[in-house]
Parts: C-alpha cells; structure tokens; sequence
DNA sequence: CATACAGCACAAAACGTTTTAGAAAAAGGT
DNA sequence: ACCTTTTTCTAAAACGTTTTGTGCTGTATG
C-alpha cells in the first residue's frame, strides 16, 4: 500500500512528506490539516484527511516531540521496582493496581507511561531523561529522585507528601491523620482499650503521619501509646515476630493492634493463633493498607483500602495539568475506604 | 551553571553545540567522541568527554532516536491491562512480577519499558507507534495486537504462543504440554483416580495446550475427561460455582480438581469446605498458576509456578536481540516449578 | 482605480542529533 | 622537495515534524 520505494526495500511508514505528494498540497498544509491549526479551506483540509487516512500516516513521535519539545510520554517511578531479585514486594496489589489506572489514565489523554525502576541508577535508559514527566511513589524524607527531578526541573507530582519538603505540594494521596484516626476509632468502638501500633521503617509520609496520629489520639483518649518499628519487607515474619513480643512480653497486652501493612497484619494474624488467642475474641487487628493478605486471611482483616486506582489516576492528571501550565495548588487529597471485616467484629 | 541564555531565561539542558563549543571542536568530534564512533585522538576525546560530563551533557533522546531511527524504548502490552474499571485481574501477581523483571532487565540493555494497555484501540498514544519493539502477553487465537504489528513489521515478542500462528516463533514461555502432565501425574501419585480439569475460557495457548494434555493424558490412563470452561475473570465465584457442578452431580463424584488458575481454585477450596469436603482427604487440588491464593488458602494449594520473573527477563532478552538482527530461532522454553503443597497432601 | 484585507497556501527555518563525505594536517617514503 | 598514506578533524546533509513568516489570490472598501 504505501511502501516508499519503487524498489524492493523494507516497507517504511510513510512520512508527511508522502502525503503532501499525495494530495497535491505543501507539508505545511497537511501538518495544519491534521492538527488543525492553519487556516487551511474545509475542502482541502478534507482530502488531506482522507489521503492521510488511505495511507495510514501517522506522524512520527520522535519528530514531532523534537520540534515541539515534548515527548508524550510520563515516567512512573515507584520503590517496590527497587527490590533486587524479586519483583514481589510488599505493595504488588497496590502497585499493580496504581501503575495500571495510571497507564490507562495517561493512554486516555493520548500519553505513554513508561516504567523506570530506579531514576539514581547510572544507567538508565536515555529515554528516561526525555520524558515529559514523572510520578513519583512514595517519595522518603528528601528523596534523592525527587531532588534530581526537580534541580532538573523536569515536572513531578508524588504519592504522598516528602516528610523532608513541606513546601512541596504536588503530590496526591490520603489524609493519613484523619484515616489513621478513623480506624482507631473503629477499634475503640469495637472495644479496644489498649491499641499498639505496628509500623514500618521506611522514613515516608505515611508512616511518619500514622505515628503522629497515632500518639495524638492515645494522648487525646488517655490510652498508653505502643509503637513497634518492623521494616516493610519483613513481611508476615516480621509481622507474627512483632505481634510474638507485644503478646508475650511482661507489659500489659493490647487488645488490638494496628498494623500499618497488609503483610504485617497477616503475620499478626497467624502468630496470634499460634499463641491461642481468638480475633477478634480476645484481640482485634487492623491493617493501614488492604492488600491480598487482608482480603483473604481467616478471619478477614479490616483494613484501609487506599484505592490506589483512584491515586494512580489523580496522579497523572495532576502531573498532566502542570505540564498544560495548570498552576491550581496541591496536594489532592482522597479519601480512603474502611473495609470492615471480621477481625474487627464487622461482617 | 550550563543555563545558556545570558538573560533570565529558564534553564534549558545543554546541546551538543554547547560541549563542542566549550570544548572548541567540532559538533561531529563531540559526537563521536561520545560515541567511541570516530578516530578522534585520545587526547580530544578526554577533553570532550570531561566538558560533556562537567556541563552535565547528555544527548536528547528524541533527536538521536529521530536520527538514528531508535527510540530505545520497548513496549509492553498485556492483556490484563484492558480490563475496564478494575486493575486487579486474575493475573495481578504474574503481571506484577513479569513487568517487574522485564522493565529491569530492559534497563539494564540501557532501555525503557513502556506500558500500553491495549494496542488496539484507536487513541492510542502517539508514542506507542515509536517504539522499538513490542512484548504481547498472552495473546488468543489470531489476536488482532500481533497482526497489526506484525503487518507494521514492528518487531514483536509474545509470551505463549498465538494458538492461531503456528509459524509465529518468537515467544518465551512454558511447555505447557509437559507441564500438565507433571501436575496430572503428581495427583495421580497421591491417590487421585478421578481428576476432573477447571479450565479458562480465554482461547489462547495455556488453555488451549492443557486441555489437549489433560484429555490425551487421560485416555492414556484409562481415566474419564471431565473438563468444565469457566471465565478467568469469574475468579473464586466461579470457581466454587464449578465445584458445586462437579462435587455434586450424579456423576461419579470427582476425587481431584486440577484449575487452570489460582483463583479459580482458592474458589474451589472454599467450596469443598463449604460442602463439608476435606482437603487433601477427600478431593486433591492443584493449580496451573500459582497466585497469592494458592499460596495462602489453608490448606496451601499445589500449584505450577510459572516463575513470570524468568518469562519477563527472556522476552525482553529475545526482543533486543531480533532488534541487534539476531535470527536464532525461538521459541523459548521456560521450564515452571512445581510448589507442591497441603492441598495434595505434600509438606 | 488604487488600497486594504481577508483567505488560502507554501517555502524555509528550526528542533538536536548522527552520519557521510571529504578536507587539512601530520607522518612516512623516495 | 615531492608524492602517498595515515591520522585527525569538520562542514553539511539527513531524520520527520511544527512553526514562522511571506506571497498570492480575489473581493470588498474608499
């Protein structure tokens, strides 16, 4: 149909310049055709489609982003890629679920999104460098990405706040304090009186402003504050060793723990049966973030469900609406879903 | 420090014309300087190479893709990505763990890995018709992403094979043939005298080979087929719907169910329970796919792991050698591992 | 009848590279 | 001193677009 060459050479994809040929009318005026912006007649301007349409021309993204100086393409660059080894880290769901509202998000505005697993990498790809730019996940306290990002002044919109930069407000995410108090008030109103927290180490939004909630309402509600400290990728080990040396030690034992991922929830979970104890007889759990293991535990575990859908998509159309010179302030804050099961005594 | 406006303006990255200049050569020697193409002396090569590194230069990747006619991008499209509303389809795990290692493994070829939910729509992203060349998950019979980019002559790898194509060579996975027979023969050496097969309805090769292997197993064996079709996407629903069809019509009752997923048999489990059934006493499962639910049902499920990690890593290994013109023939053979579990009376 | 002004189309410049083809300089051979 | 070869470097073309500026119609305005 459209291969250039009389010869027998590789069929190549047909440039503007074919269909100028074509239609009897000068680039220009098929580039104005196309992306109406000229001021082409309506009868030109139709063969021109209708010639581009028979040629299936497409204009080149590489051209086109030269010219025009974008590319049409986002990066995600989310730390559960970071994992050497295993791509099965703590926030697969999560993660899958984000990264797969995002690509369809940017898809819907006619963009690309491209995985770039670890931006402070020496080698990363070149095209990582041209991309229009970037969502970035859970950013740590003074991210060494979003520093690189932003002296570059590449654009970029987070997940969650970076503890580290308060004047940084393009980010989308929960309300961590008023979800964290939404669910001790859960457990409190299910009969908990004495809560322990079980944290992750990871020094990002999210931990750093579930603690500080955490503490703010035991001192509000004259509970004795617990903290556990487990690194994320500990995983339900971590989770059942935690729960192991908050269930047995001399202290009082809580009657509820709050564990801040799904995983560690699970752990807590299985160590508690190990050790006899019935939940939500004898102690409710409650998980930060809902995940595989929360949903498919026995008994089920309560859990925030932080819809990442919803942030995967805010996050790109937030990220789209800066690069359109959008300046309206961040963050987006969205609202998280309490599923209520049976660990808490709900249905 | 490499702003190039002497006034205020906003700082734009360095070009090419920049190093030389600085470097007082020509455009061509920084070129090839930074290429190892040319037969600049050592001497001039040094020099530009540490004015390119001091001013922070690094080629912009639309200007060399357009030159060169690389965009030094792959992309990915799988299927699971076209589900509307929801992003967490039946294979969450295995695309999590297959994105994951093919977007490392691209990187460390220097490339990007871009997401492209579903080829065949018509708003498309520009920039997915620039891509090097594509990775089609699992695709069903004659599926109409290869043909238009094998009509594009975009090179492309699959993982599985297109059941439609049997010319079509390039593309990683398992021997599903073999594979189903090792499940077959592990239920039959604990016992089982009845298997029945849980089936999918996609019509791709997964589906496709183990069925034609379950049925030529059986006659082999002298034992009956009994195969029911249910949609993947009807999940554990589904799953126990078709184990109330097995487990409690007329028929002689089923002593082990092999599903072709992991949810469709954490379904299935559920159900037995429900009915009262023992596993592994009464009825052995097993799985085609290991999934976050056949590893955590109680009892754990048998199941194939078909180790994504590896099929990720080799379709992207595939596709950049098409792409470096290396024509050794595929298609590669990933053999899956067996994690047997309770579900079958293992450890 | 000149002037102005739409309306329409186009040539050429620009984007930042890589590559081709060749020039200048240095070195070697008689 | 001259030719040949090798080494080192460069100007210009090319990649496929978009954008800028300009020219050519013809019709309305004075």
């Amino acid at each position: 149909m459209f291969r250039m060459s009389e010869q027998g050479s590789p069929p190549s994809r047909p440039t503007i310049r074919d269909v100028a040929r074509e239609a009897g009318v000068s680039v220009t005026t098929v580039s104005h055709a196309l992306n109406g912006k000229g001021t082409a007649s309506e009868a030109t301007r139709q063969r021109v489609l209708a010639v581009a349409d028979r040629l299936a021309y497409r204009a080149h993204p590489m051209a086109r982003g030269l010219r025009q100086g974008r590319t049409g393409v986002l990066g995600l660059d989310m730390r559960p890629l970071d994992a050497i080894g295993s791509y099965l880290p703590e926030g697969v769901d999560y993660f899958m679920r984000f990264a797969g509202a995002a690509a369809v998000t940017a898809l819907d505005h006619g963009l690309g999104l491209m995985l770039v697993p670890d931006l402070t990498r020496s080698d990363i790809p070149q095209y990582a460098h041209g991309v229009d730019g970037y969502v970035v996940g859970d950013p740590v306290r003074d991210d060494p990405v979003l520093t690189r990002l932003i002296d570059a002044s590449v654009p970029v919109v987070t997940v969650g706040r970076d503890p580290g930069r308060p004047a940084f407000t393009d980010w989308v995410g929960p309300d961590d304090l008023y979800e964290t108090k939404r669910v001790l008030d859960l457990l409190r109103s299910r009969g908990a009186e004495r809560i322990a927290l079980l944290a992750g180490t990871d020094d990002n939004a999210w931990n750093v402003d579930s603690e500080k909630a955490y503490r703010s309402w035991a001192r509000r509600h004259g509970m004795p504050a617990r903290v556990l400290h487990i690194p994320e990728a500990a995983g339900e080990d971590g989770g059942a060793d935690a729960a192991r040396r908050l269930l047995k030690g001399r202290q009082p034992r809580p009657d509820a723990i709050y564990c801040q991922t799904g995983r560690h929830a699970a752990g807590v979970l299985a160590e508690a049966h190990r050790l006899d104890l019935s939940v939500p007889g004898d102690l409710l759990i409650a998980a930060g973030s809902d995940a595989q293991q929360t949903r498919h535990a026995t008994p089920a575990i309560t859990a925030l469900d932080l819809v990442p859908e919803e942030s995967g998509k805010a996050a790109v159309e937030l990220l789209i609406a800066r690069l359109a010179g959008d300046t309206r302030p961040g963050p987006i804050i969205l609202p998280a879903e309490l599923r209520t099961r049976a660990s808490t005594g709900d249905a």
